[in-house]
DNA sequence: CTGTTAGCGCTTTCAA
DNA sequence: TTGAAAGCGCTAACAG
């Protein structure tokens, strides 16, 4: 028999004797027989079913959420994930980027590590679909899933406010990632609304890790005016404050609301602006497949809700 | 000129003229030329450089520090990593086996889900270099990077008999996994061996979350004879565990100690059983690279160390 | 229902 | 130092 006609069978197409179909079947089975993915690929026009997905680090839980939500919508429509790390180093990001397209990705999830997107711009003109996650690419017209930081900003900072607090300290990630301004911005405005002079005194960056936040709230903590309350904006910071807080005298009075949950923050009573990252990553290989499906649909960007979810650390009040 | 020299200067193989070469790189650079790796793989042979790695649950922070070291390792390498979730889930692991095979991937590094390994023993025999982490696969000639479990096990029951306790609960996963069957046997013989009578009485099994664990321990402490001390078999059985004291009065008098370390164990004051699970992918990326530069190598069992860290639960005394 | 022919984009001989 | 030809394993288009 042809060449064509195992083709036929082992993709499943129709118009094939049933006598025949399994004739094939059998001989495949009996010789270990394996399609190969990767020529049928090439064959077919050269994009393979695979999609990138281009992260800072798939150790941190935020990331590895992110890639368990896209792993499972991609699966749904028979895609496979290829990841990557970029150790937020926007010139390895540059590199993987290229290494993913040489591999024919059909589409490509990043979560942008660097301010020059020159080179994801270059891929979306030339047609592959890319969906930026976390962090928009700056003066990129690309597919988009970010949460409402400015809105869990908000919430958060009225929380500590309607608990009577003032004296509201912001710890924060380095500032030139998009997430840190949208909140240090946020968490300004609201201060300042609320009538609170001199608000920018109370803003820290640099919380990269626990370990620096630690540090950051160790010496606000120290001042002759301490805040009575922390905004920890990201996990880490969370975990840096709670260390300082734990190694300070009279540290627990001190109100606290982390952004971001985690698993054990129940446990600990801890305040926090909550979302789905599982759902981010699922509705970033959405429109990734949505965009490879259509590659003239319009530009859509998802942005998520958050909600402040009390526990009891954020609902001190002020000493 | 030729398709060939094209391909000589795009791989950077050597014997073309400066002149040549530059005028290609000048070409491709201004067309936004892009190797393609799949069509190069093909003509090669067969095998892509893609390393397959099949999980139980990437959102799970053990699977994610493991397919994190397996990336660094991987890239060190030029190999990309090729992620898939089995949900603990004995079929579709076998299916995602074979999905990742037709992409021909040039080794596979699996935490094996089921008993029935008959699908990865075929594929080793036919020559897919295949590398088991955390569980090894019985019957099995596979390289495998397994903890020192029993050791761990030992360690940690040692520990808390050492402060006195002789009442000492163990609350594990599910009893078919391999790291339940490992860790409970050896904690019934260390109990034994301390001349503990009726060790089986402490033993309960069914943590597969959280609030699983968080059940069962509530029960234990309910009972007319509580334990002083609690060995929690693994991270969620920690976290449930700790919950159960949480809301239990006298709770914070029993003795903990958690298998496997997590980010909070410190802050919490947790002693735990630790290991190192991006080393574990480091290495079982290490051993699938030297199986596929060398098919006939012997094979080979890595056994990672554990250590106690003792951070105050598993040192109070019993009540 | 089945087979033939021509590629997909590259690499690998081997020859010039 | 360069090039021509063959083919990796498959699929698409068209015939039979």
């Amino acid at each position: 028999m042809s060449l064509k006609t195992a083709s036929r069978v082992l993709n499943g197409e129709p118009n094939v004797a049933t006598a025949t179909r399994e004739r094939v079947q059998d001989a495949a089975a009996s010789l270990g027989f394996r399609r190969n993915a990767v020529a049928a690929d090439l064959a077919r026009g050269g994009l393979s079913r695979l999609v990138g997905f281009i992260t800072g680090d798939l150790a941190n839980e935020f990331y590895s959420a992110l890639a368990s939500g896209i792993e499972r919508e991609l699966r749904e429509h028979g895609l496979q994930l290829l990841t990557a790390s970029s150790d937020e180093d926007p010139e390895r990001e540059a590199s993987l980027t290229g290494e993913l397209i040489e591999r024919r990705v059909g589409a490509l999830i990043v979560t942008p590590a660097g301010a020059d997107h020159s080179a994801l711009r270059g891929e979306i003109a030339a047609g592959l679909p890319v969906v930026v996650v976390d962090r928009p690419a700056a003066g990129m017209d690309a597919d988009t899933v970010v949460i409402d930081n400015r809105g869990g900003t908000r919430a958060a900072v009225a929380h500590l406010l309607a608990h009577g607090h003032r004296r509201i300290a912001f710890v924060g990630d380095e500032p030139h990632l998009w997430t840190y301004q949208e909140r240090s911005d946020e968490f300004l405005a609201a201060l300042r609304e609320a009538g609170v002079a001199d608000a920018e005194r109370w803003v820290r960056s640099g919380a990269h890790d626990a370990a620096a936040a630690r540090d950051l709230v160790l010496e606000l903590l120290a001042a002759p005016e301490p805040p009575t309350a922390i905004l920890a904006a990201n996990n880490r910071a969370t975990v840096g404050t709670l260390q300082a807080l734990r190694d300070t005298p009279g540290g627990d009075q001190v109100a606290v609301v982390g952004f971001d949950d985690f698993e054990l923050a129940d446990l600990l009573g801890i305040t926090v602006v909550a979302y789905d990252a599982v759902e981010m990553g699922r509705r970033a290989a959405e429109l990734a497949v949505a965009r490879s499906a259509d590659p003239d649909r319009t530009v859509e960007q998802v942005v998520l809700p958050t909600r402040v979810v009390p526990r009891g650390s954020g609902e001190r009040p002020p000493r």
